[in-house]
RNA sequence: GGUUCCGUCGUCUAGUGGUCUAGGACGUCUGGUUCUCAUCCAGAAAAUCGCGGGUUCGACUCCCGCCGGAAUCACCA
């Protein structure tokens, strides 16, 4: 059975790194039967808690469908799931360190430690605090909380493995006395995450690799506990699109949540992050959720990092926008486009800080009922690359657009006809159009045949001339369709509209 | 600087000694689908497999060296 936990600090939003790090324990939890999935917060440090943070986790998670077994705001057997709550629990363990000698109060003021870094940096030598141990360190096994508490190293070679990246191995020139408890009577992430991965009995750490460099050190309290150890799971990084550094906030990486509240559908983000530094050696590319869990492998996993192509997600966006539609019909697809969203309902039960509204359409579509909403999404959305491009693709079938001849004229193809022609060639259309009793996208269809028939006129003359005069955009669907959901009244209306300006421009 | 990791088309990747004149996907380009945009379909260009040695009948695949890139060296995670 496989417990796997995501443990981010609130320290602000998620990025597309991050969340990898939340994907792959969710898998690995649920492909084995009994799996638990935990979600845990590492607020340790209280100097860079960022209000509302917590919030933007739960909405993150919400939105994926990562849904977490046990954890904040849901509770489990390992409560609490603050690290900040949890502070007797790590005194104990340090206890025993103490106890096993194994730690000793340091009450070394920091100014006296930068002093020792810089003798040492300046000799050209790596800092090393246990070079600098004090004497008490060994003499005494008294720690007041108030007074740091740091682990006592036991230099040595160590070896390890790690599920992706194979077998390690450093020296003891990287183990040092660690600080284990700080001033402020909470641990460090180094010591706490050991705890509480044991109390929780967690069986795969999944982290990025930046912390391989730590193994050692981490790897060395195991032993000094007593304790056995999760496997561990280094995941390389995500590189930022341009450069070569990993994706970070300092590089202005986007939050996850701006993708939602673009319009990237949730499957998408899922199988792009997914994929983004694992693939199962076949050649598919769109993958659900289920599909990943069944075949979700660690060994698997990439050793070296990869790109972040926001190209490559929009395009796994449309595909997915299209299959949610051939799969699900309309009606799931419109209700990704309106409606109230569970993920940031569940983060405002805590915090109301985002409305929880999403709503993809032109403000004007809302004046229309959704049943017409549903047809212009219907004749739309293989267009689409992210849901907010409604907002622009489909004014036109909300709002009379603004007759804009110049903009009509300057289209290659009607540019061809004079401008008696185009006058023709509308009022023709006027009178067969109106003609049509049951309008219909076939019969639509049939007309605009007929009517290239008896004006001899290329399709893309005359449907050009056609389609802008009633939409003025730059593309809309196939136009029987257009006209069809527009309907009769309209469709005429704007075709006279335009015919009347020609009129009076000549 | 110490330590550690990584290195196949622009990008994500397949590849575990011969089936690789290196496969797929995104992107790019060309053509097709009675108009635009998109989809879809067909096709093309695109990787001296970081470099140099070695082992071998044979190496992208194994070994060594080098180079390049990255991560980390906090009372941050």
């Amino acid at each position: 059975m496989n417990i796997t936990r995501f443990a981010p600090s609130p320290t602000g939003y998620i990025h597309l790194g991050n969340v990898r790090s939340a994907i792959y324990p969710y898998l690995i939890a649920k492909q084995s039967d009994g799996g638990n999935f935990i979600l845990r917060i590492e607020d340790t440090d209280q100097n860079r808690y960022v209000e509302g943070a917590t919030e933007l986790i739960l909405e993150t998670l919400t939105w994926l469908g990562l849904d977490w077994d046990e954890g904040i705001e849901k509770g489990g057997d390992h409560s609490p799931y603050y690290q900040s709550e949890r502070r007797d629990i790590y005194h104990a363990y340090a206890r025993k360190l103490l106890k096993a000698g194994r730690a000793y109060a340091d009450p070394t003021p920091s100014e006296k430690i930068d002093e020792y870094r810089k003798e040492d940096n300046e000799k050209k030598l790596p800092f090393l605090y246990r070079n600098h141990r004090p004497e008490t360190a060994d003499s005494s096994d008294a720690w007041e909380p108030g007074t740091p508490l740091r682990f006592k190293s036991d230099p040595k070679s160590v070896e390890w493995h790690d599920e992706v990246m194979g077998d390690l191995k450093t020296g003891p020139e990287v183990m040092d006395d660690i600080i284990l408890i700080k001033k402020d009577g909470l641990p460090t992430y180094n010591f706490a995450h050991i705890v509480d991965d044991y109390e929780m009995q967690v069986t795969h750490i999944v982290r990025g690799v930046e912390y391989l460099s730590s193994m050692p050190n981490y790897l060395a309290i195991y032993e000094a506990l007593g304790i056995s150890h999760p496997k561990f799971v280094s995941l390389p990084h995500v590189l930022a699109t341009q450069g070569n550094k990993k994706l970070s906030k300092r590089d202005g990486a986007k939050s996850v949540i701006d993708y939602k509240d673009e319009g990237v559908v949730k499957e998408a983000m899922l199988n792009y992050l997914a994929c983004l530094g694992w693939n199962d050696g076949t050649e598919q590319e769109i993958y659900s959720k289920d599909e990943l869990i069944e075949k979700f492998d660690i060994s698997r996993i990439q050793t070296s990092g990869a790109r972040f192509d926001e190209v490559k997600l929009l395009w796994q966006n449309g595909q997915w926008i299209r299959k949610i539609y051939d799969e699900q019909g309309v009606d799931a697809l419109y209700d990704r486009t309106v409606s109230r969203d569970e993920a940031s309902i569940k983060s405002n039960a805590i915090n109301p800080t985002r409305d929880s509204l999403i709503n993809f359409w032109p403000e004007i579509a809302m004046d229309y009922s959704e049943d017409y909403r549903k047809q212009v999404l219907s004749i739309i959305y293989d267009r689409l690359k992210v849901l907010s491009d409604l907002r622009e693709y489909t004014t036109y079938f909300f709002e009379d657009p603004r007759i804009d001849l110049e903009f009509l004229q300057s289209n290659k193809f009607i540019k061809k006809l004079s401008e008696t022609e185009q006058r023709d060639l509308l009022s023709a259309a006027i009178d067969k159009l109106q003609n049509v009793e049951d309008w219909t996208a076939d019969n639509l269809q049939n007309t605009l045949n007929d009517l290239l028939a008896e004006t001899g006129k290329k399709p893309a003359e005359l449907f050009s001339l056609i389609r802008i005069a009633i939409s003025y955009a730059n593309f809309s669907p196939a136009l029987h369709l257009t006209m069809a959901v527009l309907g009769k009244d309209r469709t005429i209306a704007r075709l006279n509209a335009t015919c009347s300006a020609i009129v009076n421009d000549l």
